[in-house]
DNA sequence: GATAAAAATGACAACCCTGTCACATGACAG
DNA sequence: CTGTCATGTGACAGGGTTGTCATTTTTATC
């Protein structure tokens, strides 16, 4: 966690901080990030910076929550989905939502992009962390099993898993090649795909 | 590509730096791999490797394709697949060779792992090139639907992305976990929800 | 204004890395 | 035995990184 002093600091100096970090790690993974450029680019000088946060890492972690502080609001956003709709429904409304959070939020997006792309143990300590609460599909899916709408002897497990695979796959194309359409093309695809792999018809 | 030096080299010294080499890109990512520590744990001069390699890209290609060189002996026992298989049973026994293959050779499989947690533009571009023979499939597909088996709707397209993006997931799972039963489970799993999906009944 | 506490600074040490090059050592032919 | 050519070597320059710390500057308080 940053120190005492930096929270102590003048708001439009912690945002200069917090504006140079986002932007060196949406353009470079945690193991290339420099703090070097985070200093110069935020315009403060080194032994500032280590008055502030005790490392790399400890500034990556300052950034990571304040971006989820941040996607509070989506989350927010998300609670008021229709809880009459079905598994299937839910998952794209779900899908579109995080969509429009890439799209508004580019560089916050190519951070959590960048996270699949460093291969240092403390990332990949925090990816299992954050791996995303994909807990409640499994869920919904158990109860749309009750329900008599997916096949009772489907695996919930494994259809969240290859949801959260192809959501990874899809995104991380998106992200190269940029195309919104595309993406939710596939998704649109895979889903009805597996749709008729599991419903009950 | 390697100098003419190298080549005349006598082979337990070319063996030496290339197991090195597999070596240092089996446990570093491309952009983290030190030539310092191939040409250290090969126990040559620094100057040395500088005359028989350009830089570590030449270094890496040039390991890429020895081994390829050697997958030529997987390639060719996939070859005997069972020609009436259809397809789910011929993407199976693809699969199984490419995990048998991944333990045989356990260093060589981390190293195509590895390529997918790098983002320089270097990788980037090998990754588009070495994506793999996934139009094979495609075409299986296509002809599946013409022989009835698998729905005329279904885009190939999609059903082969969903595959790729399924297998290199799962086979990034296998890898740190390391569970072989719970790879294939995953495989076998999703794969049936795909054919449930796409399959004619 | 003087004093004390807080914050900012950048030179520095220590450690990585790469690519080169003048020189040393080997091997082989005459 | 000597000269030539192929090969091996490691010190070196130039670049990068991190984390520290003695010193200066700013800010607040009296």
């Amino acid at each position: 966690m940053p120190s005492e002093t930096f929270e102590r600091l003048a708001e439009n100096k912690k945002k200069a901080i917090f504006d140079a970090a986002v932007e060196e790690f949406s353009n470079h993974s945690f193991s290339q990030a420099s703090i070097n450029q985070v200093v110069q680019s935020a315009g403060i000088s080194r032994g500032s910076f280590y008055q502030y946060f005790r490392d790399k890492e400890d500034l990556y972690m300052y950034v990571l929550g304040e971006i989820a502080r941040e996607k509070m609001t989506v989350a927010a956003a998300t609670r008021d989905i229709n809880p009459h709709a079905d598994f299937f429904e839910t998952y794209r409304q779900m899908f579109m939502s995080i969509l429009d959070w890439a799209e508004s939020q580019p560089r916050y997006y190519r951070i959590s992009m960048l996270m699949d792309y460093d291969d240092s143990a403390f990332i990949a300590k925090l990816r299992d962390q954050f791996g995303g609460n994909w807990d409640f599909f499994r869920q919904l899916i158990e109860k749309e099993k009750q329900r008599g709408r997916i096949e009772p002897h489907v695996d919930a497990d494994i259809v969240v898993e290859m949801l959260f695979a192809l959501n990874k796959s899809f995104f991380q194309d998106y992200w190269q090649t940029g195309s919104r359409d595309q993406l939710v093309d596939r998704m649109e695809s895979s889903l009805n795909i597996i749709k008729g792999g599991i419903a009950r018809v």
